[in-house]
DNA sequence: GGGAGTTTAGCAACGCTGTTGCGTTATACG
DNA sequence: CGTATAACGCAACAGCGTTGCTAAACTCCC
């Protein structure tokens, strides 16, 4: 099958997930602002609510007198009614979140991992983390360091990991957990994170992220984005200065590089500089309104960091971007890996793209 | 209405787009081969056709004798069912373009432009174009200069044109030409004509547009990127070299003034390898994995432009990336706007996401 | 206190979507 | 010429959101 026909239920289904990402973004709603927020007539908006409370999904807390008339029905999302797992996978741990579906985070648990452990070793600890969250999650989420193949759930070449060659890290863990499994990168899983936080408005943004490399997860036109070989975002490794020290991958005056020898230099407010000039880089080449910086060793001079890129974007009236720092703090990985799980089953983008249904080209 | 919902309607619309993208990719098809592509059953399929035959933009062609059996009846796109009109806006010349249902190119003219025009010159020149044109199209796209605004129709500050700062182009011309009008940059149009040429292949591409300016159209994850101003693609203005000479944007050392400096200097080598260079950043930060060289001032050494572009591109089992030349001439920017108008129209991507109804996230 | 007015809820019928069941049609083959 | 085969297409169907209308619950006001 080439390109998916739609199907009634796959309409059902679209409509299903834009009432939960409103119910999710809503403390209480009721249903005139539901049918108002989708152009759904309130009886349609009436039986989606019917089916939502059915699943236990949504459920009725109250009614609103707003003067004369029969009072309106008040529903709110039910948190606790699915739970999903991220793992944030770096070189010697396994951060295990547990995150309602409301995408708050339960519980967070760190786990050491041997050095250089193979996969049958994190999938074992893996296991052993599910296991201790006590509930049934509707699946696990896993963000880790590329190069990975997203869509064939394939680990590439782990970054430092000498185990890690075209592992099949989705279809293992999927037969190891018994549930079903996405895999991501970790600035990917991270901005997805930062985007539900932010809600709609967040429709193009990138997540710095200096922390033992430098990359950016990019969220563009309301979705994650990975390019064709899950390896966008690699802006670590884009040149600043032709004639500049050779990296690591091979090529001369990378980014990282630069901002590697200045912090090594002590000069922090150069490699500020330097990071500052690559995300205005960035931002001339996907021009995305929201900039959030992460990563610990970022954010252990955040303020430097912070007020240098601001500095450095260029504005006018009519470009406007936010420089803000992530505030999930470590669990931002984990976290944004398990609301892809959640968006897999529960979000829009999941069953209809999300330049949406009626935007035009 | 923040997120539409989604009727019966929209779920025809986007069937019918689906079946009207699969003729556009087929020169002949039958419903059995529908089916398969779509996931629809054959009387669902035949429903379809019927409509579409109806509205003209199908039609029956012949029957395939394929052994035993009723034959199959053989479906054809018409082409010359429905026009678009394209203009690529010039510094100082209009390009018209009339486009079929196929995206074939009918007609192209030039208009010269007066010095300096100013937005009623511009539309006298393109109401007598389209009265030429002698069809009725179903719209008409413009390619400019930016900086403009996609969403709003509104041209903010075309570069180096006096009488063209917040001008609301898609309007004033909607009203002129008594048709529905996109406004769009000349390197997304051109971008979009490419990926009309390729099919679905070209999900992730980008248009590398040496003329007068450098910059690129982005056509990310089966849909044309703007990012959140309409300012995507401003890869000309990404600094290569630190302390590099100063660029008209402000900043230092930008691949533009690279570039145009080795060229003014006659070193056409090293002007090349500056842009490969951009390209490479470009493709880590995006992860495309087709690059398509255009623009007059690339054209015309368009052998080395490509040879440095492929030798400075990184490889591995799992990388690939395509490097080829535009080959729609100097009408890209112009029969990509009309492409636009067509998707707008008849396109899936008008009708619903490009990350298209199940895939996961 | 009770009727009028207002707002919300929801049943029932409807139109439209793709689906299913099955008879019809057109071909090849023996 | 009868049979098997493959595609077609009418008719009935299930499920979606919509429409029409009635019921319910509340406030207001006489």
């Amino acid at each position: 099958m080439d390109t998916p026909g739609a199907h009634l239920e796959h309409l059902r289904d679209y409509n299903e997930s834009l009432v939960v990402a409103l119910a999710r973004s809503r403390a209480e709603f009721d249903r005139a602002g539901v049918a108002e927020a989708t152009g759904l007539t309130p009886q349609a908006v009436s039986k989606v609510l019917g089916r939502l409370v059915e699943h236990g999904l949504v459920e009725v807390c109250g009614v609103r007198r707003q003067g004369v008339g029969k009072p309106a029905s008040i529903y709110r999302l039910v948190p606790g009614s699915r739970h999903a797992v991220g793992f944030h996978v770096a070189r010697r741990t396994l951060r295990t979140v547990l995150t309602d579906l409301a995408g708050t985070v339960l519980t967070s648990t760190v786990t050491p991992l041997p050095p250089d452990f193979t996969p049958g070793q994190l999938l074992d600890a893996m296991r052993e983390a599910v296991r201790k969250a006590g509930v049934n999650p509707v699946g696990a989420g896993i963000g880790m360091v590329g190069p990975l193949d997203h869509a064939a759930g394939i680990v590439r070449d782990a970054h430092r990991l000498r185990h890690w060659h075209d592992v099949p890290l989705r279809e293992l863990a999927q037969e190891c957990l018994a549930l079903p499994v996405h895999l991501d990168k970790d600035v990917t899983a991270g901005v997805t994170a930062e985007a539900w936080r932010r809600g709609p408005a967040f429709r193009d943004g990138a997540l710095i992220m200096v922390e033992s490399g430098i990359g950016a997860g990019l969220w563009l036109g309301g979705a994650a984005y990975r390019g064709a070989h899950t390896n966008a975002g690699e802006f670590g490794h884009t040149v600043l200065q032709l004639d500049g020290p050779r990296c690591v991958c091979g090529r001369s005056g990378c980014l990282e590089i630069l901002h590697d020898t200045a912090v090594a230099d002590g000069q922090l407010g150069t490699a500020a500089r330097v990071l500052a000039t690559g995300i205005v880089n960035l931002l001339q080449t996907t021009d995305v309104n929201h900039v959030v910086l992460a990563g610990a060793d970022l954010l252990r001079s955040s303020e430097v960091y912070e007020t240098t890129t601001r500095d450095a974007i260029p504005r006018s009236h009519w470009l406007d971007v936010s420089v803000t720092l992530a505030d999930l703090g470590a669990d931002v990985i984990a976290a944004g890996a398990a609301m892809q799980v959640l968006d897999a089953a529960y979000g829009i983008p999941s069953k209809m793209g999300v330049r949406s249904l009626f935007s035009t080209v």
